[in-house]
DNA sequence: ACCTGAACACCGTTCAAGT
DNA sequence: ACCTGAACACCGTTCAAGT
């Protein structure tokens, strides 16, 4: 007879849901993200999801940390202005990776739920430049918003781009790569950083 | 007898429709904010705003702009760091001045919809610096991004601090001020040009 | 020119009940 | 421990029809 260490009676885990939240998410966006497709993903009903997340803010907030725990991590550079650019790579490169993560990182970040781990990430490549607590963890959330803001951008462009709509011509910036652009902001707030040192 | 150009037949014009958006949003905030709820504000049906906005995300671009829109003009200033950090800050007031108003803006600057008026006013007062077209354009948005992901944050926290929630003591920022923080952000930017100005 | 009424195709969430 | 089924209280949007 069946017992009840019997594995195959197991329905689904936290985990299980996370998985297909991220996977529709990747595949569908942001905006075909409901309770509902989720649980039919895993063909189960809607409230089934309730089992394991309290409500879809926490789920949202869950799947951010993920995201954002999937940057890879960044070894010794030979500068700190090379650290913080390397850090927000890779944190540009976890977002990239998923559909609309700027935007599901950033909605939960505004709302004050989800986890710090970027923030201190950036903090911490702050601080090796010698900054104190105080500069390192005002210019940490600086840098996070300007990440989050351009990553929203790059994959807004790209839904558009993928739909084959062309929203009127940048002349002048079109010779620069969204990269470009991106580590040119970034080069921006070190810069402006490094003018704060000298000045000491 | 009435003649057609009798004005007390008129009912509602697509201003009144935006004006009702922008009370409801200042007074419960954008989650509150349902065509439904417009519509009820006006004594109408909702299926009525829909002669004057074709959808609910035009109408919202049509509340950022003139919530950008009233951002007080900013006089000449002693410097190019000066002007910059004026214009950030007209456009923060501006922001401020409506519950919400950051998310509604930066909103439907991620969905290409909205006027570039915002940017438009930090590219030529970073101009004003003598930078090229290339530097100025590029610049823009990565403030536009620091200024709309600050005040999200700080529109967040009042949201917070009015339903009486107090979220983890951050010990080390509680000296400054949301306005201190804000004016260090913007001063690291312009510190960054500032310092590219000089190795030219 | 501006609005009603009714409908369509959805949402997130709750909760008693099942296994 | 994990899920069903049904319901509640909503959404945005469409469209024929009214005045």
């Amino acid at each position: 007879v069946a017992t009840e260490e019997n594995e195959t009676i197991r329905r689904h885990s936290r985990d299980d849901v996370a998985t297909a939240a991220l996977q529709i998410l990747d595949d569908y966006g942001l905006g075909d993200l409901t309770m509902r497709r989720i649980a039919a993903a895993l063909g189960v009903q809607a409230s089934a999801l309730y089992w394991h997340f309290p409500n879809k803010q926490t789920l949202l907030a869950d799947l951010a940390d993920r995201i954002v725990g999937r940057a890879a991590p960044v070894g010794p550079q030979p500068d700190w202005r090379r650290t913080v650019a390397e850090e927000c790579g890779a944190l540009r490169d976890a977002l990239l990776a998923y559909r609309d993560a700027a935007e599901v990182v950033a909605s939960t970040l505004a709302l004050g739920i989800g986890s710090t781990a970027a923030v201190e990430r950036l903090a911490a490549a702050i601080a090796s430049g010698g900054f104190d607590e105080e500069t390192s963890q005002a210019a940490a959330p600086v840098l996070l918003h300007f990440v989050l803001g351009h990553v929203q951008h790059e994959q807004q462009r790209m839904q558009y781009d993928s739909l084959g709509i062309v929203p009127e011509g940048r002349s002048v910036l079109d010779g620069q790569s969204p990269s470009d652009r991106f580590f040119f902001g970034v080069e921006l707030f070190t810069g402006g950083l490094e003018l704060k040192l000298r000045q000491r």
